[in-house]
DNA sequence: TCATGCTGAGAAAAGGTTTTCTCTAGACGA
DNA sequence: TCGTCTAGAGAAAACCTTTTCTCAGCATGA
């Protein structure tokens, strides 16, 4: 049988005060850096402290304080693609400056919303990240008139916070503009559902930087709609196109796959633009996917910062802000093959 | 700008006392059904404690009880394939005890992992659940002699704790009984790389179950694996499996992409099982992959229940608890097409 | 009527840390 | 030599809650 060992007891600050020869007060000063302590017995607490090992709970030092150094992510994104490296950037941005993430995954229940809602404020959570899976939908659960500051992050937020999203019409831009610079001429965007606002946004930027107007195919988040309509376009009459910009990587996958049992190369003949950089399915395909990345692990950085920002007291201007996306190059469209 | 709005300062026990007219002992006494309160007045504290929106703070909580209904969770799994479910379980099954959970991505980074355990010890968390991408592997971190209890889940952990990983040994056996009772006979495994222990265990099942002896084939983790098998198995002369049981769902739908494109009917001719059920894989499979699922949420579920016994001092059988496997039966075996 | 027991409720300590306030001793200028 | 100032250090309050201890009041039994 397995117990705790209740042998190491944890060393408070009344040990390190005690093992220096000073009070508690002085022991603390010292060690923060703050008040009036001479230089030889500053020198020596920290000594001591190191040697017997004291780390300050931080429990007790958030009560006082205000502050918990913990800050909550609020996800209804249960694959993960989009959660993940957001998160990670929330992280790296945090662990510098002591803060922890709770990670709380409601799965669009809002009963279960509110209560880790309510959990992380009894647990004094400094701020609050909201997350999801899509840019025009927000969580299932009440966030305002919180007492802690919340940004969103690539979800619906209030309009009288911060929200941060990809530019997703600079992101279609990027990838239409890379097929012209190859020598593309006619690209069909291949998408998903038009009831996604960044559908329609990367539709609407794909509309204005092609000249010549091939209709817009809406269809669903899947390989399968890639592949229908690789066998739609192909099997109809006309002239064929030479370029595809896909709404994801999955419908991407699913063009490549069929283009293929079609006997038509990629890219030799067709380019295809992937959009997510999901590694998983982007790299995986053959040939591996040409397609925008939209910096998550970046948009969590900044949401990071921004709440942490926040939570300091620090005045941020509200809004939305939409960062930049970034093409990353593979080999499923020919011209400079560099893969960087 | 936006700041905090310090305008909702938070309720505390002081203010229920007050506005019930009581002292804060009897206030927290009528609050927790402890101690000994008049009826009457351990209801008017109730009524006026909802009424005025009170919610303990955990801290000072935490403070007093040495427990902080937080536990930790640290993994160096990126892509959260494992990582994911899994700790949908564990937070599933701490969320009624109202135990919170701080994820910590360490990235094979030992100095990364130190100051992470670190943080999560100065937080006091109540304890910690380990877990890795991989059964054979421990995290690149020493959880020796740490004031809380440590539970492994689905990575190397120490002898003298308590250690969950699915039992990849029955998993086999259930994919190659599958096979054997639709009537395959010559059933190849086609696995990666023989490092893995449970790549080994694996295989050691599947001969097991296996009348005739065929090879076991290792590679790597990737489709291209998977393509490159069978590219090379039916350029082999000699008689051809009528089944592939493939270590993983990439292996296994690379395999199923190289039997199409090879002309040979999935899961007419050939009958194909993966291992993993990454439903993003598993499910986009032409057609959709029969596959074992590890059941990493019911893994995650004991993790972290046990974390929480051990936590709370109740003592736990140490040593590695294999838990069973399940099989999910999509379309690529033919049999019956039970979807469930 | 007095001792005893019990009920309801409040006072106070504890938990670990930070911060403000107070105090002593020495130094310095007059 | 005396007053003033400052450096260094300690005492105590504060953060919020829980828990133990104490106390007053009342009823009961002798």
């Amino acid at each position: 049988m397995l117990s705790i060992e209740n042998s190491k007891k944890r060393v408070t600050i009344h040990d390190v005060a005690a093992a220096a020869g000073v009070s508690i007060s002085t022991a603390s000063k010292a060690l923060n850096n703050t008040g009036r302590v001479g230089i030889e017995t500053r020198e020596r607490v920290k000594r001591v402290s190191v040697e017997i090992g004291f780390r300050p709970n931080a429990l007790a030092r958030g009560l006082l304080s205000k502050r918990s150094f913990t800050i909550g992510l609020l996800t209804n994104d249960t694959y993960g693609r989009f959660t993940l490296p957001l998160m990670a950037g929330v992280a790296e941005a945090l662990v510098d400056h002591g803060v922890s993430v709770f990670l709380c995954a409601i799965e669009d229940d809002p009963a279960m919303g509110q209560i880790h809602v309510e959990a992380m404020l009894d647990k004094q959570v400094d701020g609050i990240i909201a997350t999801g899976k899509r840019i025009d939908r927000s969580l299932p659960v009440d966030l305002s008139n919180l007492p802690v500051p919340v940004v969103y992050a690539f979800t619906e937020g209030r309009a009288d916070s911060v929200s941060f999203r990809s530019d997703d019409g600079q992101g279609a831009k990027l990838a239409v503009e890379w097929l012209s610079r190859i020598g593309r001429r006619r690209i069909v965007h291949l998408t998903g559902p038009e009831a996604f606002f960044s559908v329609r946004e990367r539709a609407a930027a794909y509309s204005a930087a092609t000249a010549h107007k091939e209709p817009v195919l809406y269809g669903v988040w899947s390989e399968s709609w890639g592949h229908e309509a690789v066998a739609r376009i192909w099997s109809a009459p006309g002239e064929k196109p030479d370029a595809l910009f896909c709404g994801n990587d999955q419908i991407a996958r699913g063009a490549v796959d069929a283009l293929r049992e079609h006997g038509i190369k990629v890219p030799e003949e067709v380019s295809v633009v992937g959009f997510d950089n999901w590694e998983i399915v982007a790299a995986q395909t053959r040939p591996p996917l040409t397609t925008v990345d939209m910096e998550l692990k970046e948009l969590g950085r900044q949401a990071g910062l921004t709440v942490l920002a926040l939570a300091e007291g620090r005045p941020v201007e509200p809004g939305v802000r939409k960062l930049p996306c970034r093409l990353v190059v593979r080999q499923s469209c020919g011209g400079q093959p560099s893969e960087k």
